[in-house]
DNA sequence: CAGTGATGGTTCGTTGAATGAACTGACTGG
DNA sequence: CCAGTCAGTTCATTCAACGAACCATCACTG
């Protein structure tokens, strides 16, 4: 999506969490850093995204204090993008939206599944658990489990590799 | 947004879904679909969004089964858009977002607040009615409040003036 | 029954953002 | 010194958004 001064004459919080997070890509970039993919070419490779959207897309979100931007070595220098708590608040919508779109649009086999870290149980609809009494499980708690369905043609890519090959818990470096 | 078959290679329900509700305007559209707005008109003018875009975006969504083209009046020949269910529940994934930018980018006076019409309270972050013992509660028994602050130019258009003067139950028509 | 206005669009030229390929620059390991 | 990795930037092309104008249908008015 685009800004546009447009949403401003709105005067909405909607639209303000819009002209940052309804920007394309930016929310499939969230996913993935929830998935644990910290790293500028991982996101590119996992994305197939522009660079310059990519490089952009990075560069605002952190302005916005969704992730923040760590250097992990210094030579040569190298930074990661990582979540903050207002970028891991953002679990309430990813998850929504993301069991919406299984729901009615989803194959009878999921690709995936988000379950309970604890119990293993499958997140209800609203990302709670049933087995533990329905409490809200913040995304540390969750795994991402692979689906018995494979993908006609799974990509190659590694971050694509890392996740199939084992439930991963979110936010935790894939690699 | 926009759909792009790059998120084609993505495979993933976040994805499809985004193809969809991630495209520019198209969350605004729902959103004031929750405001009871049904009318073509009536969206362009508390919009501000072009004619074309608001033409495309409503005849995509009704081919996705998330809003219904209803005839109210045969002549001259009238259509209104409707919210289906699969476009009601869509509010699990409004309301969050909603929620997250209030809290983090929203003044200290919300401009608006929403409320379990039973009780009268403010939802949290979640959805839920703190004081109903947290259940969940659907849109349909939510209401819209105005806050007390009031934006530095109020808009003038009919569905903003209409949602200034009194407390609306969402999905309800305005007019 | 011609003129005016409401409604719900479509058309089209212009602008601006996304795309993708090439290039840059800092560094490393052999 | 050379090849390779990583994280970008630059730039020409493509495609979607914008916004103004136009169109069609019907109702109402004089």
């Amino acid at each position: 999506m685009a800004l546009g001064k447009n949403y401003e004459g709105q005067n909405c919080s909607l639209a303000r969490a819009l002209e940052l997070v309804g920007e394309r890509w930016t929310l499939l970039i969230v996913r993935d850093a929830f998935y644990g993919v910290r790293r500028y070419g991982d996101f590119l490779a996992h994305l197939d995204i522009p660079r310059a959207v990519l490089a952009d897309r990075l560069a605002t979100l952190v302005d916005a204090g969704v992730f923040e931007r760590r250097r992990y070595q210094n030579s040569p220098p190298r930074d990661e993008y990582l979540l903050t708590d207002r970028g891991v608040e953002l679990w309430s919508v990813v998850y929504p939206l993301w069991s919406w779109s299984e729901r009615h649009f989803g194959d009878a086999e999921p690709l995936r599944t988000f379950r309970h870290a604890a119990c293993g149980t499958q997140l209800d609809p609203a990302g709670r658990c049933p087995t533990c009494g329905g409490v809200d499980v913040s995304p540390r708690d969750v795994e991402a489990h692979t689906g018995p369905r494979m993908p006609a043609q799974p990509r190659r890519d590694p971050v694509s590799v890392a996740l199939r090959q084992r439930p991963h818990r979110l936010l935790q470096p894939l690699f």
